[in-house]
DNA sequence: GGCAATCGATTACACGTGTAATTTGTCGAT
DNA sequence: ATCGACAAATTACACGTGTAATCGATTGCC
C-alpha cells in the first residue's frame, strides 16, 4: 500500500526525529499544518494499517516511529515519475528542468561535481 | 484542477496525436490499457470539464485535443516532485539516483553532455 | 417516416483521502 | 470506588478517482 500526501507529512515529521509521541508531532507539525489533533491520530491510525511506522507504547502514550526509510519513500516517488514521465530515464528529466530554465547555476555545479565523480569511481 | 493518473494516460494518447475521435483513442490506448469504451468517455468528460481538452463535433462524432501542454503538465509534475521531496532542487534528486546506482552509463554520458551544454550556451 | 445503430451524457458505485467529532478505555486523584 | 482527564480507537462524511452500465438523442438506412 502506498502512503498518501498528508500521511507523507507526518512521516517527514518522523524521519526528522523518531521517536515521537502524537502530541510531539503535532506540536512539530502545527505551523506546518493546519490540522486538528484528531487529524494527526487519524493519519497515524492509517500509516499503522499500512505498515509505515510502529508504535510502542510509553505508559498511557504510543511512541511512533517510522519503519519505511525515507530513502525508500524517495526512491518509489522518483522511479514513478521518471518511469511515467519520462520512460525510466533521469537525463530527459534533467533535460526538461534545464529547458525550463529552472536550473540555478549552483545546481549546474553541483550536478557538475556529481557527474564526474560518477566516472571516476 | 489538476489532472489524474487515468486521466494523464489519455492525455499521453492525444499528446502522441490530435485530433482524435474517441474510437481512435479507444483503439489507441487499448494494449496499454484495458478499459472499456465508456471509461474512456468518462475520462474524457471529466478531461473537458477540468479545460484539458477541447472538442470540436466532426459529423456525429467530437474530434478531441489537448489544450493542456505535455511540457506544461510535466513541469508541474516534476516541480512538484522535487518542492516536496528534494527541497525544490535537483541536484539532490540526482545524487538520489546515483545512491541509488539506478544510472546507467548511458544515463551519466547524456547528463555529462547536458551539463557541458549549460556552461557554454 | 420509423427503426436500428451509434455516440455522448447521465448515473452508479466502491474505495482512498482529507478532515474531524465522538466514543471508549485507562490511570490518577479524591 | 468513583470521577475526571486524557489518549487512542471508532465513526463520520464529503470529495476525487477508477471503473463502468444505462439513458437519451441523433442519424443513416429501408
Amino acid at each position: 500500500m502506498s502512503i498518501s500526501e498528508a500521511e507523507a507529512k507526518v512521516m517527514e515529521a518522523l524521519w526528522a526525529q523518531a521517536p515521537q509521541s502524537a502530541e510531539d508531532l503535532f506540536a512539530r507539525i502545527s505551523g506546518e499544518q493546519d490540522w486538528q489533533l484528531s487529524t494527526l491520530k487519524t493519519l497515524l491510525g492509517r500509516l499503522l494499517a499500512k505498515g509505515a511506522i510502529s508504535a510502542d507504547k510509553d505508559g498511557r502514550r504510543y511512541l511512533y516511529r517510522p519503519v519505511l526509510e525515507r530513502s525508500q519513500y524517495l526512491a518509489e516517488q522518483s522511479q514513478s515519475l521518471v518511469d511515467r514521465l519520462f520512460s525510466g530515464r533521469l537525463a530527459p528529466l534533467v533535460a526538461h528542468f534545464s529547458a525550463q530554465r529552472s536550473l540555478k547555476p549552483d545546481d549546474v555545479a553541483e550536478l557538475k561535481a556529481l557527474i564526474k565523480q560518477l566516472e571516476q569511481p
